[in-house]
DNA sequence: CAGCCGGTTTTTGTATCCAAAACCCGGGCT
DNA sequence: AGCCCGGGTTTTGGATACAAAAACCGGCTG
């Protein structure tokens, strides 16, 4: 148990912003809510000063917005700006599957086949949040090889609202078992060094979970009204 | 004169990050430079806190770095990085571009041309901070017609980088012209609609301007010692 | 003489406090 | 009766003040 390295390795707005993004991400603050500084302060029983920063830090994130002297609120992405969110995912991800797949070693597939394994344990035991981190990991873990920390670290920032709205809608998605597969035939593609197999096959990937998740989100709002 | 229309549009922390962003572009603040709060605090004649929020903001946009307690620095980038950037610039741009050919209109075109005008007297009167601005505005102009916010953002938040070392060298590129006329060829491509010719063109000159950049902050760097 | 340890100083991080701007509601005017 | 205007309340933004952590320097000891 070597786990607790640094004695507070985090600051305060940092674990404040930890902690709202996942509140985000998990839904709990809802689209366009507003956000009362104060209210969160009292909640985590700090002054309002690191909540400020935690805010600011989200807000640079792109999940929440600031508005003049009106506060914060929980960004809400349209259909559109939601398919972009994908399209840009596409757009990175392949670049970065198609300069790693070269350089993967045996290391890289074990370690994506044993992240792979977590995944389908969380996924079949619901466990939404452990799921999303592990996505999360696979997919750094599938790019690794191709050494760019740059790219990654805009990927990430883009995959974070993907997710969200994944896990928004992951209880329905269960249902669509093909992923599952897909992501194992993207590992054996790359190892069998088929780049642009398994480019095509990780784009048709992506693109197939926007397109289906566009319909369940704009079901989801049609029956919501807003 | 209905410039000013809204009367405070901009909060005092954003106004700070708007000269702090400047200042580092364009060299004032060098690489690997601490920065101490208190005495810019002092010289905007402003509390610590604004300070603070502006370099956070800085932090996200990836200009500054804060280490745990120990402030924050402008961040210095690897060669590799560099390079890097350079390579996601073009990923994203020539995306861009492929989708805003098609609906670009002649209202595009001849802002287009306009804007190149102004870069043109700008190149020539050697106002590097102008230049840069106007570099912006005429890839914003240029990818305006495909109407992707988000990519545009997130290409906006890469330019800031490849800008700095471009600017910190302008003054020895200026000999090189044929980027001007690069330039005016991808509009003219994009008009005749060559998809495919525009955006080699348009990847041949980022990467272009990357090589010459690259071998000219190596050099910068291995006389600066460093 | 070099390396380590402790006190001092600087610098950051957080809290409390005050001012300014935005919303809400009621009253007056057209 | 409806609309506009103004005071009260709430909420954010900024300043000052305080505590904690880190760097620095000097002295001590092996």
């Amino acid at each position: 148990m070597a786990g607790k390295r640094a004695v507070t390795r985090s600051s305060l707005p940092e674990v404040i912003a930890n902690d709202l993004r996942e509140r985000i991400l998990s839904g709990e603050l809802a689209e366009g809510e507003t956000i009362r500084q104060e209210a969160l302060a009292e909640e985590y029983a700090v002054s309002r000063m690191p909540i400020r920063e935690a805010l600011k830090r989200l807000d640079a994130e792109g999940l929440v917005q600031f508005t003049n002297n009106r506060g914060a609120s929980v960004t809400k992405h349209s259909l559109r700006e939601i398919a972009e969110i994908f399209d840009l995912r596409i757009l990175l991800e392949v670049d970065l599957f198609r300069r790693a797949i070269p350089a993967m070693t045996a290391q890289d597939f074990t370690r994506c086949t044993q992240i792979l394994d977590d995944m389908d344990a969380s996924y079949d035991a619901n466990d939404v949040a452990k799921w999303g981190a592990l996505n999360h990991k696979y997919h750094s873990a599938l790019y690794a090889a191709a050494d760019r920390k740059l790219t990654n670290e805009v990927l990430q920032g883009i995959s974070l609202h993907s997710d969200r709205f994944i896990r928004m809608h992951l209880s329905v998605m269960q249902q669509r078992e093909p992923a599952k597969k897909e992501h194992r035939d993207l590992l054996d593609l790359a190892h069998a060094r088929d780049v642009e197999g398994a480019c095509t096959a990780l784009a048709h990937h992506i693109s197939r979970t926007k397109e289906e998740l566009l319909s369940l989100v704009a079901e989801h709002r049609a029956t919501a009204d807003s």
